[in-house]
DNA sequence: CAGTGGTCTAGACCACTGG
DNA sequence: CAGTGGTCTAGACCACTGG
C-alpha cells in the first residue's frame, strides 16, 4: 500500500490534485493501482517487476542528492559479430553506446547491445530518458555479470575524463528473459577513482546497472 | 480553432480545469492538438501538410491496389562525412538504409540522411512504418530533386533482385525546412526495367518518394 | 463510522504566441 | 501587449471500503 494521497500532499507539500496526477501517471504505466475507498497499492505487473523494482546505481544517485544523466553517443543497428554474435546470436542487434554522468561528472561508459527485434520501438531519446530495462517489452528475469578490473584504452579515457592508462573496472552482464534466453548484453567502464563495488549477494544482481556499485567520495 | 479554455470553462459551465481534462482526452486520441500561448485546434496533422498531401509514389501505388513496404536495412548514427556533411553540414546524422518494396518485390533502395537533433525522437520502427517526411517534427517546405542514371554496383544489385550492372535510375533529393535549410538528404535507386519517371511539372516534385515515378507494367 | 479515492471548483502564476 | 495554454494550490462534496 502507498500512503493516502492527502498523507503524500503534506510529505511532499504538494496540493492532493498534483499528488494524483503523478499517481495517474504511474497508473497509466500499471506501477500502481487504486481502488476508491481503499487506497493506492503498488500493481502486480509482470513485465518490469523482477527488474525494475530493484536499486540501481542511479536510484541510489537520486537518493543521495547526486542527478544521474545519460548521454548517448552511439546508437546504431547492425550485425552482431564477435563476443556479441556469440551470447545473442548472429544477428542484427542494437548497439547503444553512452555515458552516464553523475552531477555532470563521467562516471561510466556502457555499451549495451539488443536484439534489434526487441529494439525497434526504441528512438535515442528514449534511451536517453530511461534505463534500458524499463524499455524492454518482455520480462527479465535475470542477469550474470563479471567485474574485472584493465587499464582504459583510447578515447574511453577522453570520455570519462581521466588519463590514459587509469585504473578501471570492466563488467558484462548478461540479462536474459524467460527460459534463460539472452536479451541484453552490455559493457560497463568504471573509472576506479570515483567507484567500487559492494557485493553482498550470492546471486547475481539483477539489474541493469549493477546494483552493488556504490560512488566513493 | 477551438474556443478558448476560458471560454469553454464559461459555456459549459464547468471549471478550467474540467475542460482541460476533456480536452487533454482527445489530445490523448490526436483528435485536437494545442500549443502554449495560442489555442487548441483540430488536429489535421500540421506537420504532414506541406508534403505529405501531395500524391507520393506510395500512395500510387495504394490506389492501384498494389501493397507499399518498407524494410530497413540500416538505421544508425553516425557523423555526416562527404557528400553528407556537404549538404547537412559536419554534423551527427541518423542513417537510414531501407527497401521499398510493391507487392513483395523490391523496386527502390533508398537511403537517408537526416541531423541527429531533429531525428532523436524517431525509432527503427517508426521509419518502417511511415515515410520519412510524416515523421518530421518541422514544417517541410520544398525539395529539390536530381534524377541520373547508372550501372547497379555491388550488393545494391542483390538486395534489388537484379544483375549486376543492371541499369538504374539514380535520384538525389534535398528536402529544405523553413529559410531554405536543408534537413533530409535522400538518396533513391530505382532498377531502371520496372520504373520509370514522368516528370510533368516545372517545380520540383516536393515529396520524399518521387512524386512523378511511375510503375510500369 | 472515519478514512479513502474520484471528481470538481475558483483562483493563481508562469511561459509563450501573435499582433 | 492582452490572451493563451501549462501547471499548481486549497478546498469542497461524493461514493465507497473496511472495521
Amino acid at each position: 500500500m502507498l500512503p493516502s494521497e492527502s498523507e503524500l500532499s503534506t510529505t511532499f507539500d504538494a496540493s492532493r490534485v498534483t499528488i494524483r496526477k503523478a499517481l495517474e501517471v504511474l497508473r497509466d504505466e500499471s506501477l500502481v493501482d487504486a481502488r476508491q475507498g481503499f487506497g493506492w497499492y503498488v500493481a502486480t505487473d509482470p513485465i518490469r517487476q523482477p527488474l525494475g523494482r530493484l536499486a540501481t546505481i542511479e536510484e541510489q544517485m537520486a537518493s543521495d542528492g547526486i542527478k544521474p544523466e545519460r548521454q548517448i553517443l552511439e546508437f546504431a543497428f547492425e550485425r552482431a559479430k564477435g563476443r556479441v554474435a556469440k551470447v545473442l546470436g548472429n544477428i542484427q542487434v542494437l548497439r547503444v553506446k553512452r555515458l552516464n554522468l553523475a552531477d555532470g561528472e563521467p562516471f561510466a561508459l556502457v555499451t549495451v547491445w539488443c536484439p534489434a527485434n526487441l529494439a525497434e520501438h526504441l528512438s535515442r531519446a528514449d534511451v536517453e530518458r530511461s534505463p534500458f530495462y524499463e524499455l524492454m517489452n518482455i520480462p527479465l528475469t535475470g542477469a550474470t555479470q563479471t567485474i574485472g578490473a584493465t587499464l582504459v584504452e583510447g578515447e574511453d579515457a577522453a570520455l570519462l575524463g581521466v588519463p590514459l592508462g587509469s585504473p578501471v573496472l570492466r563488467c558484462e552482464r548478461i540479462t536474459e528473459s524467460e527460459g534463460g534466453k539472452a536479451v541484453l548484453l552490455s559493457q560497463h567502464v568504471f573509472p576506479a577513482h570515483r567507484t567500487e563495488f559492494v557485493v553482498d549477494l550470492p546471486h547475481a544482481a539483477p539489474s541493469m546497472a549493477p546494483s552493488g556499485l556504490r560512488l566513493v567520495e
